[in-house]
DNA sequence: TTAAATGATGCATATAATATGCATCTATGA
DNA sequence: TCATAGATGCATATTATATGCATCATTTAA
């Protein structure tokens, strides 16, 4: 089991966005900067800053001097939320998926309640941690 | 998010097994007739068995009217089991997997807490289910 | 004693999901 | 108006997973 690299690296990249935060006055950090701290291809954490951006955890400005923040303070960004935006989807057994629906005993199967029980338990712990509750340790 | 199908399959293999122990007396399943009653290839079948085996959540008899039959009542079989056996790794994200360790933050970074915590979770509701509390709904 | 039935194992290939890269567009501000 | 920054779509590479094939090992009924 697993989330995908661009679940972890969303919440590389918020991390670093929530720190800056502290600053007084905060920076924009633009994505060359997140992508080359993390040492991750532009392109590939631009595709996650984006997603980042439609989903409204951070707000990107565009053009010279531009750069992302949080567009909330971080003790409102829950990390389960986050998770939840990120991964494509949660066809934890094929009977979640509405496309993959061959499964012989489905109607009669009561083992999809399990699994929903267990993503519930799953996210709902995700969802005890916001951004502030994960400050970086300073040395 | 998602478990791979090999588990699936084992699950539906362990409740058609589970099924037949109600019966009186029990009869052997074939791994041949596990796979085409779920409609899935032998071979493929096969292996998710194989593992079941090894991890002794069923017995294998070889040879004329050999077959397959789990090697403990029902409800001593956890679902939270038989998951942890089939998946082959936990590497919820990067710095869960002792090979892949390239995170800059990882010293300072609380993240795999948080995850750790709702992995936990996740397993902590499966264990709670027993193949004895999945029976199939008989109509 | 042997042949058929059954599970076990290792290797090869196909498929799908994911990661990565490239090219080009849009917006901003010095 | 040009350099800088994010946005978007498409193409390719890589990896994980699923699937199939061939062969071996074991059991037991005939």
């Amino acid at each position: 089991m697993q989330l995908n690299q661009q679940t972890d690296l969303a919440l590389r990249a918020l991390i670093l966005l929530a720190e800056e935060e502290k600053n007084n006055p905060p920076r924009l950090l633009t994505i060359r900067e997140i992508s080359e701290f993390h040492r991750i291809s532009r392109n590939h954490m631009m595709k996650v800053i984006n997603t980042l951006v439609e989903n409204n955890f951070i707000e990107a400005k565009r053009g010279q001097n531009g750069g992302l923040k949080l567009s909330r303070p971080s003790n409102e960004i829950r990390v389960g939320d986050v998770v939840r935006a990120l991964e494509n989807h949660w066809n934890l057994v094929e009977c979640f998926s509405p496309q993959r629906q061959n499964c012989q005993i489905l109607p009669s199967c009561q083992l999809k309640h399990v699994f929903h029980r267990a993503l519930s338990a799953f996210l709902a712990e995700l969802d005890q941690c916001t951004l502030a509750d994960i400050p970086l340790k300073r040395p």
